[in-house]
RNA sequence: GCCGGGAUGGCGGAAUUGGUAGACGCGCUGGACUCAAAAUCCAGUGUCUGUGAGGAUGUGAGGGUUCGAGUCCCUCUCCCGGCACCA
């Protein structure tokens, strides 16, 4: 055994002892309980970053685990290769995105096989690969021939001076990032997946996945958006012909409060006036710089412009003016809304603005409750003043004051959160005193007869275009003919492979410039066409890998039967930014796949792990053109006001002032990833594992500082230096106490205490602190299994070999903090486990659980409190019963000098925790 | 803006789910070893107060429930993730 922890050395050997045995080559046929886990597949940006280290640890400790304990392991790796960076490392480097992205996939490899995953390299994948993205495209037509895919036209980014799409991310502030000029919307044509037609299933199906956290749930949920609704509408009168201007609303029982109406700029309404009325066409242009982005779209200034066209309310049968809003957009829902001032925080504002009349018809429950509550009381009580926030002095018998002031809707002063509240109609006729659900009802059966409106229920969820208007994506299988039209490609010319050598630069798609690419036959008439030159979005390519790599990889199937052995993923662990919309998307594939017959699960994941983002600070500036360049932290220095938080920063390389953005998540696109290669090389693989495991617990945002990695070092080198110690024990093969003790250095050296207790304390100490760390495993909090094993080495370091059969305490202990250990730090634990002895391969040992006879202990110790403070302690026989407890903390000298002779009021005994005496 | 989450010493974090706040580690301070340094080892370390035993105070802010609140309830502030073309 090596003298001194060379992690160098121990890793390579341990690696190659892997390799030789195969030991992550997943087999289908086994007795054994299935393990598929599974890490979402990195994008091969360039270098590993920590937030990748954080994922591929967490995931491999919890397949190194489950592998000790019996189950048969599945963990795969591949490769997101499809997307966005390859094009702009191209531009930056003029290398086609082929290469650069190969040249990643190899790198990046090597730098995972570095750190010792227990990965089955036999099913890595890359989706830019042909054989991949093949099936894309197959399905992709499957879902065209039941009319899952359709086509439509969508809003889009254009640059007008690079003459391209961009992505929202290229959007800043509402100019294109390299070019600065201002972004315009522009509509065409496109795919779209009907992930609508499953909106049912996808919100009722997560029921179905207790092993998925809540708030991702939650979140989803919220996302698919079901909502309970009235779709009605206006008629109107326009060129002599009688049409219908049509909203969709889920406060119906408002209606009677509308007192305008709202239209996109694209609205057939807003088209229509602005040929007439210079104003309005001049703000419907205006609209078309506007952001496509709903964040945006929440938060920019709400704007309008009258169109003077009027429609008829259709219950009142009053004239409604028709505005055209900027926040109305065309191609969510109807592309017009109806607006009540008075309950709903947008047109309130929108109304005060325009000086727009607002009629209030709703009452709340609040506000009954309120009156209810003071007139039976007759006093103001300070609860009820303060739950209702009502600004006057409580015990008063102002009773209609405060009521004027709760119940005061007052149009000339701020909006208040509760005019959205729910209630009982007011001002609204023969709907007068009815409460939400009844007038509803109600008032849709009117709508109903009328034949204007009726109930409907009505998704958020919108279909999903897939569509890029890019070069390094997967190829969209159509071919267009001017005869035929849009022609799928048969499936015996699939795949459309893309052309691996073009060079994008910035100005558009490079394909159209492909004439090798571009020019086929029309698969149904013959005449010479045009292939369809956009890409499918790369959500498309990570909808369905997990269950490729669960596949056996045949070139004539997507998948094969494999897939039903090892599907649902029983652990899916990724980033918690892909909560909505890669987990959604993959739920709604999945299901896709399942009515084709291709395969036989609902669900792809059976169990989630959202990790917390790493984050680093993100710096940037605006540049000449109005773009923007980010620099990495590295390369700045930090400026920090007083209380030492970060205000700014300069650049090391010209002094220059650079903008200070805040923490954000390590990314490639902000410059501010930090690679994991310089701690491996200085520190080597479980340092950096262990390090990163005992940061903080897997699903907490992780604040990226490396000050800790010296002590995770530090920890396996003293585990090292103690198992030489402990070797050369052994290698004595000590008879007696008196060998023990000269073995171990204490020979005739006074011992403090008890040595007999001693070996007693410290493996009760290695049990407890095994079973908390057996529970943390399942709760898959891994920082504190860390902590576990640093208690145990503590634990058997503090003890002294007096007796000969202290040293099987210790081994015993050493056993089970290596076998512990091991998932996380693999390399160091797979050396010791062989150096000390206790077999060849310590993936193959069981799973170590806790004695119940090592546990045990007959005296505990109580907490003495008074009043809830602690006040001493006292030591009582296990078995001791709630009234001798009660004795024994009254006599307690603590609670006596309490008491000062008087006597308590009550006593609560927790059993095996503490006594709290009340005074 | 909307949806979801978070905030505990100088720092990362722990707390058996309402029962001893600060486990474990970093950092810092002092000491041992050394010609010296590194490494290693030992001791201390929330804040205030006290020579000391001790006392007071303390989990983002304010309020509430409880014998007892980091944990439950209400209000607020700040930070992070997502918002459909970053992946």
């Amino acid at each position: 055994m090596q003298p001194n922890y060379n992690p160098k050395d121990i890793e390579a050997t341990a690696q190659q002892y892997w390799e030789d045995k195969q030991a992550f080559r997943a087999e289908a046929k086994s007795d054994k309980p299935k393990y598929y886990c599974l890490s979402m597949f990195p994008y091969p940006s360039g270098k590993l970053h920590m937030g990748h280290v954080r994922n591929y640890t967490i995931g491999d400790v919890l397949a190194r685990w489950h592998k000790m304990r019996g189950y048969n392991v599945l963990q795969p790796m591949g490769w997101d290769a499809f997307g966005l960076p390859a094009e702009n490392a191209a531009i930056a480097n003029k290398v086609p995105p082929a290469k650069w992205t190969y040249d990643n996939i190899a790198y990046m490899k090597q730098q995972l096989k570095s750190l010792g995953f227990a990965i089955d390299w036999s099913r890595e994948l890359a989706t830019c690969k042909p054989d991949y993205y093949k099936w894309n495209q197959w399905l992709f037509l499957r879902m065209l021939e039941k009319g899952i895919a359709y086509k439509k036209t969508q809003v889009v980014n254009w640059d007008p001076v690079d003459q391209t799409v961009l992505a929202n991310e290229q959007v800043i502030d509402g100019r294109g990032w390299r070019t600065g000029a201002i972004v315009e919307k522009r509509e065409i044509p496109g795919y779209y997946l009907g992930i609508t037609q499953y909106a049912e299933e996808l919100l009722a199906d997560l029921d179905k996945l207790p092993g998925w956290p809540e708030r991702v749930k939650t979140m989803q949920a919220n996302w698919i958006g079901k909502s309970f609704g009235v779709r009605f509408a206006f008629p109107y009168t326009l060129d002599g012909k009688d049409e219908k201007l049509w909203v969709y609303t889920t406060r119906a029982d408002t209606i009677m409060g509308v007192t305008f109406v709202a239209v996109a700029a694209e609205h057939p309404l807003a088209q229509h006036a602005a040929k007439s009325n210079a104003q309005v066409a001049a703000f419907v242009e205006k609209c078309k710089h506007t952001s496509v982005m709903e964040a945006d779209m929440a938060t920019m200034e709400k704007e309008g412009v009258d169109t003077g066209l009027k429609v008829t309310h259709p219950l009142t049968g009053e004239q409604v003016p028709v505005w055209v809003g900027n926040y109305v957009l065309m191609g969510y829902g109807e592309g017009a809304v109806m607006a009540v001032p008075a309950h709903d925080e947008r047109d309130f504002g929108f109304a005060k603005k325009y000086k727009l009349s607002i009629k209030r018809v709703i009452k709340t429950y609040d506000e009954l409750n309120f009156e209810k509550g003071l007139r039976e009381n007759h006093l103001l009580e300070p609860a009820l003043l303060s739950k209702y926030r009502v600004p006057i002095a409580a015990g008063t018998e102002h009773i209609e004051e405060a009521l004027s002031l709760y119940l005061r809707f007052d149009p000339d002063e701020d909006w208040k959160p509760s005019y959205a509240d729910y209630g009982f109609c007011v001002n609204s006729g023969k709907y007068d005193g009815l409460i939400y659900q009844q007038a509803v009802d109600a008032i849709a059966a009117d709508l109903k007869a009328k034949g204007l409106g009726d109930k409907q229920v009505q998704w958020r969820l919108r279909d999903w275009g897939v569509s890029r208007q890019r070069y390094w994506g997967c190829p969209i299988p159509i071919i267009h003919c001017d005869t035929c039209g849009s022609v799928p490609v048969p499936d015996d010319q699939l795949p459309v492979k893309l052309p691996e050598d073009c060079v994008p630069d910035g100005s558009g798609n490079p394909l159209h410039k492909r004439a090798d690419f571009l020019n086929c036959t029309c698969p149904k008439c013959g005449k010479p066409a045009k292939r369809e030159t956009d890409t499918m979005d790369t959500f498309v390519d990570s909808s369905w890998y997990y269950s490729r790599y669960a596949s056996g990889f045949k070139s004539d199937a997507m998948v094969d039967e494999e897939t039903n052995y090892w599907m649902p993923v029983d652990q899916y662990i990724g980033g918690i930014e892909h909560a909505i919309l890669h987990l959604l998307y993959s739920r709604f594939w999945t299901k896709v796949m399942r009515d084709l017959g291709l395969v036989k699960y609902d669900e792809p994941f059976a169990n989630l792990l959202t990790q917390g983002m790493v984050l680093n600070h993100i710096f940037s500036r605006r540049t000449d053109k109005g773009g923007i360049e980010y620099f990495a932290p590295e390369e700045v220095e930090l400026v920090k006001d007083e209380a030492g938080r970060v205000t700014g920063a300069k650049s090391l390389a010209d002094g220059s002032t650079v903008d200070y953005q805040g923490m954000g998540t390590m990314s490639k696109s902000k410059h501010n990833g930090v690679d994991p290669q310089a701690l491996i090389e200085q520190y080597g693989a479980d340092t950096a594992r262990l390090f990163m495991m005992f940061a903080s617990p897997p699903e907490q945002t992780l604040e990226w500082v490396d000050s800790g990695v010296e002590g995770a070092h530090r920890f396996l080198k003293r585990l090292w230096n103690f198992c030489v110690l402990i070797q050369k024990i052994q290698e004595t093969n000590p008879q007696s106490d008196d060998d023990i003790q000269k073995a171990s250095g204490i020979y005739g050296k006074h011992i403090m205490g008890s040595p007999s207790q001693y070996p007693k304390v410290a493996r009760r100490e290695i049990h407890l602190t095994l079973k908390q760390a057996n529970y943390d495993l399942t709760k898959q909090q891994l920082n504190t299994v860390v902590s576990a094993a640093m208690k145990m080495l503590n634990a058997l370091g503090e003890f002294p070999l007096y007796r000969k059969e202290d040293f099987e305490v210790i081994l015993e202990g050493l056993s089970i903090l290596l076998r512990l250990l091991s998932p996380i730090c693999p390399h160091i634990t797979h050396a010791l486990w062989r150096e000390l002895g206790y077999g060849d391969d310590i993936l193959a040992a069981d799973w170590p659980e806790p004695l119940a006879a090592a546990l045990e202990q007959d005296e505990i110790e109580l907490v003495i409190q008074v009043n809830g403070k602690l006040r001493g302690s006292l030591r009582a026989a296990k078995s001791a019963d709630k009234a001798t407890l009660e004795q024994l903390a009254l006599a307690h000298e603590a609670v006596q000098k309490q008491l000062a002779g008087g006597t308590a009021k009550k006593v609560v005994v927790v059993p095996g925790r503490l006594i709290n005496v009340v005074i």
